[in-house]
DNA sequence: CTGCTACGGTACGAAACCGTTTCGTACACC
DNA sequence: GGTGTACGAAACGGTTTCGTACCGTAGCAG
């Protein structure tokens, strides 16, 4: 364990080593939530002094807001399928839920708590985690609505997004496990496709 | 402060004894998480020693396994309102929801991540706030069915209790505040309802 | 009344964490 | 090359938690 690691990150605090930070953070945030994050911990994981971070953040949630607002990784909303149904666009919306962003959801739950204590933090987990899901799944519903899948009203985006993650959150949080591209698709055909008033006329074919 | 209080609750530890022991485990989760919860904590406020907590229980996970398992209050579902419609019901429902069961919302955060590492208390909790929520909104879908408001199979309760209680707890991380009947009922009209085929006739007067 | 048992209260050591501080060193700029 | 600055490593005191141990006392049985 002499710990020279492939690249050691010695070195000043460059705008590279600072997103690293961050990462560590995001990770221990992810894996033991915020009441167990320590500077001890993101100092050892990142492999930087503890120091540093205090030279450099105020606190534990000076750190934590900031490597929440910081950008996330270098791919970041890839794909807006268009596969040319609403019900198309959002399984794969659901699929890319679940395959890329299920830290997301570890995330929130390292958070709830901490969440009501610090409202920045709420503030600065929402910026994270619902805009840009918000803007995909705002970017499907348009296009249902150009296609006259959807009628009337455009629906509000923030009712789908909710209607969505938030029955997946609750099964994570009841269940233990993360929730599957299965039960998403069920949950879409059940729920939010009726919500919408689009018939879901081949809910047959769920395989 | 000389804590002489009401009903020094000296003496053995009867049944009623460990309910009040149980209650100060809940309020301790609800109010500050299953991470913070301590044995000193839980003995202050229920006014007994920490040595009594370790001759009854392993410790931390048991004693809180045992609080989520035991009876909840008094009066356990005093409601089963039959407004007579559907949406009708629902909105009772939200009301009771959010008058007397934000603790158990305060309850599922403060354990949410403690469940990803501690199955058994994913499983007391799951049993102690979804089954009678379930049971409510089961009884009220039946209902539904009977008066033929809800043509066709009837919908999975499973997925009625995670469309209305998973946005709800997102709302409640995400903002910091507890959710309010008003934005239940929003979310009735713009979402459940439609889910069930309920045209939602009446969907103006949501004052 | 006399033990016996169980509880309340307190104190304790070990361990973890926090925030700070010190010291030695490596890089950067002049 | 010399100087200043920022970093790594480690130590420190203060606080919190955990689990245990001790003592005084209240309840119950004989």
């Amino acid at each position: 364990m002499s710990t020279p690691p492939p690249h050691a990150p010695r070195g000043r605090l460059t705008a590279e080593r600072t997103a690293e930070i961050y990462a560590a953070v995001i990770a221990e945030l992810a894996e033991s939530g915020y009441e167990r994050l320590s500077f001890d911990n993101v100092a050892e994981s990142a492999r930087c002094s503890k120091a540093t971070l205090y030279r450099q953040w105020d606190g534990k949630l000076d750190l934590v807001v900031s490597a929440l607002e910081c950008e996330k990784g270098p791919a970041e909303h890839p794909d807006a399928p268009d596969t040319g149904s609403l019900r198309g666009d959002l399984r794969g919306w659901a699929d890319a839920f679940v395959a890329d962003h299920s830290p997301d959801i570890a995330l929130v739950l390292g958070l709830a708590r901490a969440c009501r204590e610090q409202p920045e933090l709420a503030q600065a987990l929402h910026r994270r985690v619902v805009s840009d899901e918000a803007g995909r799944l705002g970017a499907a519903l348009r296009r249902a609505v150009d296609r006259g899948e959807v009628r009337g009203a455009p629906p509000a985006v923030a009712h789908v997004v909710s209607a969505m993650a938030g029955p997946a959150l609750l099964h994570d949080i009841l269940t233990g496990e993360a929730v599957t591209a299965a039960s998403l698709h069920q949950f879409i055909d059940a729920v939010v496709l009726p919500a919408l008033g689009v018939p879901a006329t081949d809910q047959g074919d769920t395989a």
